[in-house]
RNA sequence: CGGGGUGUAGCGCAGUCUGGUAGCGCAUCUGCUUUGGGAGCAGAGGGUCGGGAGUUCGAAUCUCUCCACCCCGACCA
């Protein structure tokens, strides 16, 4: 491809708008633009690599047995509406109508669509298992999208959908999903991690999250290096504190913090570490007033306090709430005094002694506080915190740490809910009518792109794994315009490794080289071969890698054996 | 949804407080020079200052209103 013949639109500044890395690159490297909050263009040049990652997941897809298939991306109303979603799925979704003014939505994932393409093909336990997937176009109205293609609310995803006849089946057809994924992002060339996750309001048996590492990413994992436990911090399970409660050696005081509403406050006034406070978090479920305890350093885990019977849907309390059930300003509200409340305490915070709370007396906090002494034994004890780097690891093989990462994949274990749902039934051997186990698997193609630059920048642009690049190889003539022999050279070097079958991009703007340097490197290009009437007169073009430091002269002669030989993989 | 911020040329910004015929850098176009790391000089084009309403002799600037975009946020123990 000559350059004078595509389309590249590099530029200096990056709009201010763009705040992570990959974010700005692409926008300076021409890849995207933006068109509304959350809307992007995907330019030739970015297009290129969604193109090539969208290929290497087919392939991997189609490897494993999955059958591609394109559903809709506008969907009718009444098939959420029988799957209840409909109403459950929020403001997320975003809604339509018709001229005729029938209710649909642009479809933010397709469970509905491909259970009723099930129950009306799918007869026979003959026909299974069956995996169908497609790679389409989602839209989700995030409440706010950010960081350009990484939280955009139209992306590309590649969905896809077991139906099994036994439980048996929809493992097999999990694990087989969970090895193709290990095989995309292996072949994607990325640095990823596939980790437990919640199963959240789905339900289902197990799932698993692949995360591509780096450290702007939005979800914390937590794993233990000396094991292969790998979970989203939102699951990883935080074990009661080991060993008995020490017994009570302080007599509980009144303390006055006036203006000390944070542990964090109290704890630097009364000269005491951070894990010795407790915290009260008030919480409002089906009209219930609950106060929820956690120790001063912990923070709150929502999704396992939603795991609680009756805090199925919390929500925290207004300030008029917390006054009218603890007559006290939040800041200074505790357990102790708080009889009729029904509290609840973190592992951690039940087995503390000679604690510090806040005594319900706006400008007080207790001192010296225990557990069956001074207040109650708390009626429930659960885990509600989040893990921290140096809790046990909940396998027992060593402690946890916390790394980050970017959500890239997502393999599920649904079961029947939706068969269930949208009577998804087949016979069996027995001429038994049975419904489906299923199991959904997603991919974000498109974060996948932004991900890939998230790991691989630096601070002259992107540098793509060879797989996704958006051209194997730029070929930067200097002098174009001046030199006959080098613009020749240059052509037939396009030309010949373009016959070999790499994807070449040759700088034909007769620019001054500093200008195609820095495109290149910004564009992130793998492979760079510089042709310059200096190094012709000795035979030699120059040939560059682009994270490498300098240039290596190859012989004119040898040239593309050279250059074939460094551009196939290993 | 709440709070904060921004909206001026394709991009990055100044000008707004203190009203008086719209500016800088990059990019673009023309010419000449230059030619191995984002060139130099000379010239040129491009903006109903987010939209609407109002105040005023006069509004990018003051007032009201609407819109778009960005950031932060459930609180806190």
């Amino acid at each position: 491809m000559r350059i004078s013949q595509f389309f590249v639109a590099t530029s200096r500044e990056a709009p201010a708008e763009a705040e992570l890395a990959s974010h700005k690159l692409m926008l300076r490297a021409g890849l995207i633009k933006k068109l509304g909050a959350g809307l992007y263009t995907w330019m030739p040049l970015g297009l290129r690599v969604l193109r090539k990652v969208e290929a290497i997941v087919r392939e991997e897809m189609d490897r494993a047995g999955a059958i591609e298939l394109q559903m809709p991306a506008v969907q009718p109303a009444e098939l959420w509406q029988e799957s209840g979603r409909w109403e459950k799925f929020g403001p997320q979704m975003l809604r339509i109508k018709d001229r005729h003014e029938r209710d649909f939505c642009f479809g933010p994932t397709h469970e509905e669509v491909i259970s009723d393409i099930a129950r009306r093909d799918i007869k026979s336990y003959r026909q299974l298992p069956v995996n169908f997937y497609q790679i389409q176009t989602k839209f989700r109205d995030e409440i706010r999208p950010r960081f350009g293609v990484m939280r955009a609310r139209e992306f590309l995803m590649k969905d896809a959908y077991s139906f099994d006849a036994s439980k048996a089946g929809l493992q097999n057809s999990y694990d087989a999903m969970y090895a193709a994924y290990a095989k995309i992002f292996t072949r994607l060339g990325l640095r990823f991690r596939a980790v437990s996750a919640d199963t959240g309001a789905i339900g289902g048996s197990s799932s698993h999250e692949f995360h591509v590492l780096a450290d702007s990413g939005e979800d914390a994992i937590a794993f233990c290096p000396a094991s292969d436990y790998a979970a989203n911090i939102e699951l990883a399970e935080a074990l009661a504190p080991a060993g008995e409660r020490k017994p009570a050696s302080a007599a509980m005081q009144q303390v006055a913090t006036p203006g000390k509403k944070t542990c964090e406050d109290v704890a630097a006034l009364l000269q005491i570490p951070l894990t010795q406070t407790v915290k009260a978090i008030a919480l409002v479920a089906n009209d219930k007033f609950h106060l929820l305890l956690l120790r001063g350093d912990h923070s709150l885990n929502e999704v396992k306090a939603s795991k609680i019977a009756g805090l199925e849907v919390f929500r925290f309390a207004t300030e008029q709430e917390i006054v009218a059930a603890l007559d006290c300003e939040p800041g200074y509200i505790g357990p102790v005094t708080a009889r009729a409340v029904d509290v609840i305490a973190d592992r951690s915070v039940a087995a503390m002694s000679d604690f510090v709370c806040g005594a319900n007396q706006p400008g007080y906090h207790l001192t010296g506080v225990n557990w069956g002494r001074d207040l109650p034994e708390p009626k429930l004890i659960a885990d509600v915190r989040n893990v921290v780097e140096g809790d046990p690891s909940p396998d027992g093989k060593g402690s946890l740490s916390i790394c980050r990462g970017i959500e890239v994949g997502h393999v599920f274990a649904l079961g029947t809910k939706y068969s269930e749902a949208m009577n998804v039934v087949f016979l069996d051997e027995a001429g038994k009518s049975r419904l489906a186990e299923m199991g959904c698997y997603g991919i974000g193609v498109s974060r996948i792109v932004a991900a890939a630059i998230e790991q691989n920048h630096d601070d002259k642009g992107i540098n793509w794994p060879q797989a996704i690049a958006p051209f194997d190889i730029a070929v930067i003539p200097i002098g174009y315009g001046r030199s006959e022999e080098v613009k020749r050279t240059a052509h037939r070097l396009h030309d010949e490794l373009t016959a070999a079958g790499f994807a070449v991009l040759l700088d034909d703007r007769d620019e001054r080289p500093g200008v195609m340097f820095a495109d290149q490197e910004l564009i992130g290009v793998p492979h760079r071969v510089v042709i310059g009437e200096r190094g012709l007169k000795q035979g030699t073009l120059e040939y560059q890698a682009r994270g490498a430091a300098q240039a290596s002269p190859i012989g004119l002669q040898n040239a593309l054996t050279e250059l074939k030989s460094r551009l196939s993989p290993r």
